[in-house]
DNA sequence: CGCTCTTTGTGAAATCTTTGACAAAGTGCA
DNA sequence: TGCACTTTGTCAAAGATTTCACAAAGAGCG
């Protein structure tokens, strides 16, 4: 059956290079939701659907569906629609979650202490081996089973166990003299909760949670919703979402 | 001095509706970015600064700078610049940081209690008030100095305390189950942690963050950054980020 | 007070993203 | 096996966003 599928598809493998080419960011980011959306109908059962069916289940268009897999190659069949199962297996390899991705985290506060907790992510491939924090009662302690050291035993600890991300979760004065000290180890990426922006080296992707921007676009948008509808009054201009 | 400040640009008032006109959710999202820069740079005692400037200290470009707070009405003075306060403070009203907002957590578990525990939401008026958990263990313990109680007190006390944001810290099944309550309550939005999407009527806002999200998008510039190396060895053309 | 220099605000061009439309491919019933 | 039907992959159009380029406004020196 897994014979099938690949068979199914020899040609597309030939071309190889279809990773080349530059995604669009704004592509990358819709991938992660049709993982999700394509768990869900895996787990539910699911074998087949079509891009018409996933775009009414996601509220996106069909087209953009169709496009947005096209660039990563076919996974698709005329007439059937994609195979639910296999699309979330490429996807998955797509984002990197076919092996595991170890991590540290630095700063074993709440919030470092609630990511280590959160069991998806193990689930998932991405698995904490150590948390890192300056507070002294703390060292030699575990959180979620996960053992917490002194800072200075960072950069060794990841040159000996194959880090792939460092997790940072402490205030951003902080953030920026460890970032110094991460940029002379050999990680692949930062995901990064400081309320600043990093300056690494060319090889080191970050990706930032700032959740408070998060929190200030929510509170914008309370904002515009009130001014259409007290000051504006010129609205039954529904928003289709 | 508030006087001078208003008084140097009194006819931008009277056009009034300029809030009214669709603003692009990407503008929005720069907003909160630009907001603290320019904190940042009021603090280190920055009286005015060109678009040029920011542009070389955000690595954006100066055009979108000036055509982003364009949308918001011209803050600037052409010879001048932006006086780095005052933009800094309109930025704010337009984020609604001009008033504060009451929330209350549903879900007291770790990231709940890190999110209740992080007193840049305070300072910025975002409010914690109450925090509401089907833990019966947490009920009527503090957290942060927030009180805790249970889940079916919540649509009493969202009534009684005026509440505008409900954060939500919860397990997908119980977030969509949360948020039929919700949909009933005088609340105007959700600040959704849960790994899913809500259904949501008309007048509240959502923002989502979806942690796992940004986690596989980090994983697949990993990947990316691998493959452009290894497999591609085409690669001069820097990115500029 | 006038002149030069800086810098905004803004239309228009360039680029990027999304949507629409349809041929080609393949399904699956009879 | 053939035929009607479904649905993809893809090209082109429409729509958004970003960048460019410059006139007009005002700063601030002398």
């Amino acid at each position: 059956m897994d014979e099938n599928l690949t068979a199914a598809r020899p040609e597309k493998e030939e071309e190889g290079t279809v990773n080349n080419k530059e995604i669009s960011q704004a592509v990358v980011a819709r991938l992660p939701r049709y993982y999700r959306y394509l768990g869900d109908l895996r787990d539910e059962g699911v074998e087949r659907i079509s891009s018409q069916e996933l775009s009414r289940i996601m509220h996106v268009t069909a087209s953009q569906i169709r496009q947005d897999f096209n660039h990563f190659g076919g996974f698709g069949q005329q007439g059937y629609g994609y195979n639910t199962a296999y699309l979330y297996e490429e996807i998955g390899k797509i984002l990197g979650l076919d092996h595991p991705h170890n991590m540290i985290l630095i700063g074993a506060g709440h919030l470092g202490s609630a990511l280590i907790g959160y069991m998806n992510f193990r689930r998932r491939g991405y698995i904490f081996k150590a948390a890192f924090d300056i507070n002294e009662a703390l060292h030699n302690t575990k959180i979620s089973g996960i053992p917490v050291y002194p800072m200075a035993d960072m950069p060794d600890y990841i040159k000996n166990n194959n880090i792939d991300i460092v997790v940072i979760t402490i205030p951003k004065q902080e953030a920026v003299k460890v970032v110094e000290v991460l940029n002379r180890c050999p990680i692949k990426a930062i995901w990064n909760f400081a309320h600043c922006e990093l300056e690494v080296r060319e090889d080191i992707q970050v990706e930032n949670v700032h959740l408070s921007d998060s929190l200030m676009q929510l509170s914008y948008q309370i904002r515009q919703y009130e001014l259409r509808h007290k000051a504006g009054e010129e609205s039954p201009k529904e928003t289709k979402s």
